[in-house]
DNA sequence: CGCAAGAATGATAGCGCTGTCATTTCGATT
DNA sequence: AATCGAAATGACAGCGCTATCATTCTTGCG
């Protein structure tokens, strides 16, 4: 038998079976304009290498079919996932919220996804965080801490993969930071508080984490070096932090320690709560008492009086963690492992 | 030739080649046991079924190899890939962060992930977004709107997923919901400041999604029935919210409308940016100016003065609104298409 | 003691995609 | 017209895991 009319090769080349879930797949596609689907694979992941006209085609059926790759197969072939586990310990603190906006920002545009996993500030939750996302087979993992349990970071160490840590430095050479001086910061606090002739100057945390205790250790050093440092102006509590607990803090101190002149609150959270408890029993801020806070959140220029804090880098301190947990996974080299991004005190009207 | 000693079956059953990332795999531990790579799976997605002390062997061999099992791998195999995938607006307000606690706190301990997308209020971001997550292959999805882009409409529809939006309402039946009117919180909020005898009610909003706008309908249908509407005193812009805006904003309204006596915020943080605001200007409130917000976020029963607002359930919409997800997920029957949770009047200080 | 029923374990075949290498096509060049 | 090299496309295998069905081993009971 003689073919006469001319015929274009329509034997379909995908394996041509029904996908299981009902979602079309690269061989739906493939079938349907008769070519092989790895070609269709192509056509999306290296666009350059299918000529002009056979990808159109292949991107008008995929968009009729509705098509949406499947990562999870892509991860398995490729044995990249295209995943960056991120965790941290809260999202209710602006300053985790700022860093995680930094890592989007440079990690969407690169096509890798970011795993958000949230700690509570519990070093268990964290390890079983951790876990978890190995099993997404993460790319790269961004951690906000210095401080973790052995055996997280055995599985760390297990799992091969570049890690990032954001929020503090370290001076070992294998151990990859991007942050600033918690302890430095403490300390200029501390220094601008007593150039501005203050003597009595309280500290008062929560939430005491390795960054919260860093930012004392500035406070307390500055205090005892100016021979001015008084255990009883240091209120130090484990709960979460909270505008209203900052309230509840300082009515503790004024009762521990009544001359106190001027209070460092260890992030502005506590700072504002304090400042409405000064309003609402008539301390005139500054000039019965200075309060100082940390992190600069946004709100915290335009309380009454404007409070003095010192912010950070939350920003920068996520594009360029992102940043370098890229250059680590692509095997660059990276000129610094731990990178300082300093910080900056806002002098305002609250001392 | 005789084997005369007992001899355990130890030919490697698994296929014992490297894996392929150099991390350990179901296989590995199968080799290392002399076992069938199946049966270490059994081990943790079914302990049942296999016995208590090759169950405890495997568990041992893993722990000592440091296996995370592959989710990638897992997803494809069962074609669950036990994802949810989470929209939301922002990460800065805090009420979606509440709501994601809420559903973490029920999908954590079903062994779900969430996958969080941000959508910073874009819907052309929130489309792009939905179209990544499906990538991933998710069980269901939670979004925080009603209104979305027909092509987002689509892609979803044709994915078949389940579906539950959470913060609004809707009669529709194929339409899952949990949330509460925000019309009706926004009526309640107007005729408690009537009520209190307030008579040049004005709104001010910002971020004017669709339940902010929601929010405004109840204002001003209340007032239009009682008579007392008038549009200049309805500040509405599109900027994001925030304290200081807040702030800028009532400094508007005083302007165009100075004899305005009571001002409802469309939420928290532009109210509070409001009290600040009339601290500045030594107004007093609420003899002078009520004000109001929307949300009580966790400042507003410390400010001075305290902040009234309205409660709303952002925790409670989150788990019930997971649970409904895992509930269509499995094919349960759901009662209710749609949950009404209602919000709370809370009566402070500041009207 | 034999047998059925259940418990425990194993073999097999993919899930949907991509790395690798093989093949085909086609224009440019001599 | 013959030859070559690059561009375009395809075949194949396998990533790590699990659904399914098959097999083997126990156990209880007539």
């Amino acid at each position: 038998m003689w073919i006469l009319n001319p015929v274009i090769d329509s034997k379909p080349k995908g394996r041509a079976r029904a996908s299981s879930t009902g979602r079309a797949t690269l061989d739906d596609i493939a079938v349907k304009l008769g070519i092989s689907s790895i070609t269709v694979s192509r056509a999306f992941r290296h666009p350059g290498k299918v000529a002009d006209e056979l990808r159109e085609r292949i991107v008008k059926v995929a968009d009729d079919l509705g098509y949406v790759r499947n990562r999870a197969a892509s991860a398995l072939a490729s044995a990249r996932s295209m995943n960056i586990a991120v965790i941290i310990p809260s999202l209710g603190n602006a300053v985790f919220v700022d860093i995680l906006n930094g890592i989007e920002k440079v990690l969407r545009p690169r096509g890798y996804q970011m795993l958000l996993g949230v700690s509570h500030y519990s070093s268990e939750e964290e390890a079983a965080l951790v876990r978890a996302y190995l099993a997404f087979d993460p790319d790269g993992i961004i951690l906000p801490s210095l401080n973790y349990r052995d055996s997280t970071r055995r599985l760390l160490e297990r799992a091969g993969k570049p890690v990032v840590h954001l929020m503090e430095l370290s001076d070992q050479p294998n151990i990859h930071c991007v942050g600033f001086s918690q302890e430095a910061a403490g300390k200029a606090m501390t220094e601008h508080l007593l150039a501005k002739g203050y003597k009595r100057i309280a500290f008062i945390a929560s939430q005491l984490d390795s960054r919260t205790l860093a930012r004392g250790r500035g406070y307390r050093d500055t205090l005892v070096e100016a021979g001015l440092y008084d255990p009883k102006r240091e209120v130090m509590v484990p709960d979460p932090s909270s505008i209203a607990l900052g309230g509840r803090l300082l009515e503790r101190l004024l009762q521990q320690a009544p001359d106190t002149d001027a209070v460092f609150f260890c992030n502005d959270d506590l700072a504002q709560g304090g400042l409405f408890e000064c309003a609402r029993r008539k301390i005139a801020v500054p000039s019965q008492l200075a309060v100082a806070g940390f992190n600069d959140l946004s709100a915290s220029a335009s309380t009454v009086p404007s409070l003095t804090t010192v912010a950070t880098p939350r920003f920068d301190i996520g594009t360029q963690g992102a940043n370098m947990l890229l250059a680590l996974i692509e095997h660059q080299k990276v000129s610094h492992s731990s990178i300082d991004l300093g910080f900056d005190l806002k002098r305002r009207e609250s001392t």
